[in-house]
Formats: C-alpha cells, sequence, structure tokens
DNA sequence: GCAACATACTCCGCCCCGGAGTATGTTGCC
DNA sequence: GGCAACATACTCCGGGGCGGAGTATGTTGC
C-alpha cells in the first residue's frame, strides 16, 4: 500500500493535525510561536532568545531556531517580512491570526506533540497567554501524571527490596539509580501539589488581572533541605 | 570499511576517541554494550530487554534497537551469530574482548557522548561492570555538577525575585517553572551527596565484593515527604 | 485447522543536533 | 583612517534517533 503520509502542498489536513498546520507542530513550533505571540524577531534574534528563555526547558540548538519559522510560514502561522540594512538582508518574522490560534488551541488542550513532559513545562511558562482555565486544567493532568509516575515507580522499588530483583548481586547499584528516580518523582509530585494550591488562588493569568507570586516561590524549596 | 569519509582530521588521534571504533559511541551504544556484557542476545530479546531496564534511563525506540548491534559489529565490539529455526534466521549478538574493553574504558573515564545527564546515570547503573574507583568518580563528578546547577538555579530565582525579570506581568507564571527547577535541582543535589556517602562505605561494586544496599534506599526519599 | 499472538526483522520520513562555512554589518582602538 | 574583533544573518550537511507501517515466519490454544 502507497504510503500517503506526505501530502504536502495539498492542504489536505490529517485527521490528527494541529488545526490549520499541514504537519503536526512539534514543542519547537509552539515555542518559537510563543515568542512570536510577544513580539516580532529576526532569526539571529529569536536564536539567542530561545537560548535566553528556553534553554532550561526545551533547549534547541540555533539551527533548528533558524528553520522552524520558515515551516511556520509555509503553514500560515508565521509570516516574514524581508528587510535590508545596505546590502545585507534579514527577516522578520510575526505571527498570524492563525498562529495566534493554534497557540491558544495548543495551550487550551491536550493537542500537540506526544512527548508530554518538556511540552507541558512550556505550557505553564507560557501561560500567560492563554487562560486561566487552562493552565489549571494543565496542572491538575501534570499532578495527576505526576502522582502516577510517583506511585510506579514506588511500586518498582517496594518490589527490587522484596524481591531483590533478577539479578541480587547488582542490587546495591541498582538501589542508587531507584533512589535517585524516587527522589525525581516525589519532587515532581510536591512542586506539581505545590502550583496547583498556588494557582487555586489566582484569579488571572497575569499580575494584573490577578496572578501573584507565591510567598515561597523562590525560595528553599523543600523547607528541610537547609543545610 | 571505514567511513571517515567526512573526516577530514586523518592523522589526528582523537583523544575522546573511544578506542577502536571508526565513530563516537553514543549513549545507546554503551547500553546496548552493557546489556551484552552479561549475556548473548537477539535483537528481540534486546529490543524487550532495553524497554524493560533501560526505559527510565534512557529510553530507545526499537528500531534503534535493531540497528545499533549492526554498527557494533561493524566497529568489532559485537560479534553476530547466525541461527535457524526452520527457514527463519535470527542473529545473536555477543559481546567481544574489545568491546569489554571500551565498556570499561567508558565506565572508567569521562569519555562518551556529551550528553552528560543520561550517560551518567546509565554509567551508576551498569557501575558492577567496571571498578569501585570508576563508580566513585562517576558520582564525585554528578555531585559537582549538581551542586553547580542547583546554585545557578537558585541565582537564577534569586535574580527573578529581586528585579522581577524582564516582564514582571509574567513573573507569577514564570515563578512556577523557576520551583520547580528548584525542586528538581535540590533533589538531585540530596540524592548525588546520599549517593557519594553510601558508596564510600562500600568495599566492592557488587554485594558479593563488598557493596551494600543503603538501609534507605527504597523507602520515602525525603523524609518529610510524607503526607 | 485456524486465528491470535510472538518472534524477527526492514524501511521511511521527519525532527533535531552541532559544527563548519559564508557573508556583511558595527565598534573600538591605535 | 584603517583594521581587527565582534555581532549579525544566515545555509549546509552527516548522522542519531523516533515511531509507525510493513513483511514474514514460528508457536499456542481453542
Amino acid at each position: 500500500m502507497p504510503n500517503e503520509s506526505s501530502a504536502p502542498e495539498g492542504a489536505a489536513p490529517g485527521p490528527a493535525a494541529a488545526s490549520s498546520a499541514g504537519r503536526t507542530l512539534t514543542t519547537t513550533s509552539y515555542a518559537i510561536l510563543a515568542l512570536l505571540a510577544v513580539r516580532p524577531w529576526t532569526p539571529y534574534e529569536l536564536a539567542q532568545q530561545m537560548d535566553r528563555s528556553m534553554r532550561w526547558l526545551t533547549p534547541r540548538s540555533a539551527s533548528v531556531v533558524y528553520e522552524e519559522p520558515k515551516r511556520l510560514v509555509a503553514d500560515g502561522l508565521a509570516e516574514a517580512a524581508k528587510e535590508f540594512t545596505g546590502k545585507r538582508g534579514r527577516t522578520v518574522y510575526g505571527i498570524t491570526e492563525a498562529g495566534r490560534e493554534v497557540l491558544r488551541a495548543w495551550l487550551a488542550g491536550e493537542a500537540g506533540p506526544a512527548d508530554a513532559r518538556e511540552s507541558d513545562l512550556l505550557r505553564i511558562a507560557v501561560a500567560d497567554l492563554g487562560e486561566l482555565d487552562d493552565l489549571r486544567r494543565t496542572l491538575a493532568r501534570m499532578r495527576a501524571d505526576a502522582d502516577e509516575r510517583l506511585a510506579q515507580t514506588r511500586a518498582r522499588a517496594a518490589e527490587y527490596q522484596d524481591t531483590g530483583g533478577p539479578f541480587p548481586a547488582r542490587l546495591p547499584v541498582i538501589s542508587l539509580v531507584t533512589r535517585m528516580f524516587l527522589e525525581q518523582s516525589e519532587a515532581m509530585a510536591r512542586w506539581a501539589a505545590w502550583a496547583e494550591e498556588a494557582v487555586a488562588e489566582w484569579d488571572g493569568v497575569t499580575r494584573e488581572t490577578g496572578a501573584r507570586v507565591p510567598d515561597d516561590a523562590f525560595g528553599e524549596a523543600g523547607s528541610e533541605a537547609r543545610e
């Protein structure tokens, strides 16, 4: 059976296709789109800004940052304007109304790249481009995920402790990494619960509209971690 | 066949070049090699086992798991034996002495893929294929990394708190993700310190040779996290 | 006897990486 | 005023990895 997966310029929307785009948008797409929603950028600035603001969330190398806007333009989600300084050209990218729309849809829904972890965090970071309820829903989902993951990790740990695992001689080294996963998933679950609670008291998604920086947001995360 | 076509540095013996292989080995390479060091596997078993044991450490899709052993064979680090069940052939892969050697070298040194995080954790998980001192060195490095990362994260958090960041209106959402990074890096630093301490009391790297499962390895990671 | 499942793979388009390469602006210093 | 250093503005390419589709043969259970 011939694969018709590449239906490029046919404007044929796949079933799972994110709104108007003729491809599945990636986390990179949404990251760039979120930046463009703030103001127009040249690719160079975009690369700088991606490095500054997205490095911790979802790092992307410069070559990718140069590519993605072109695709967004092809999808009709961004637009490019050519400018010149002497004989030196440069492109300035802006977001289109369609672009804002898919961004809003992404912030509002489950749609988007399957790679949940990193894109969820991005969703939080740019939540002020969407609605308060979107943020709450995302946090609720993340909390559920984190709790489930924690439960799984604990179950695995308990199993190793009880049975010794398939290679009991290896248990000491295994215990080291297991403890690491416990620590990480507990941290995640703790955070998700905290964040959900904090946002429960918000009236909006920015400072002006009623969001508040929680008192303990920037301090020691675990009060007991002090030493 | 030396596919050296793209590397014009011909005579330059890269110090980071993993021993005899004509390419830079990836984390995947070491993961597979570590499995092969335990026993021979068919690709199908390998894929199963990768999913079982490496899913949390460094997940790889099946197609990659089928590809990698071929490369390892080309590098002389693994060997393939063809077997038949009726007219159905299958390959069984085993590790070569050269393979064990690069695995030992990887466990002993800094060499390997730059992507430190995930490969370090793998190094811990298969540390029983190497020496106790290798494990200690890896943990010391990880602890230093974790501490530095924590310091950076705290510095960024403090900066946001003091200056409000470039977009003060966005501070509430930013504070959410910042807190998440604080939580994560604290967890990591806490773990690294714990692990280093635990291993300090070991005499070997397996149970038989004097490694012990720490008492609190499988319990609540943070004693305060109980609720 | 046949369906369902397990085994044993191959192939392909796409994303992303990271480093090399190519230009042309602007700034600062002697 | 000249020139080096740095900033800006990109393109190109090989390779790793993903994930889903496709192919084919063995084994098991009803």
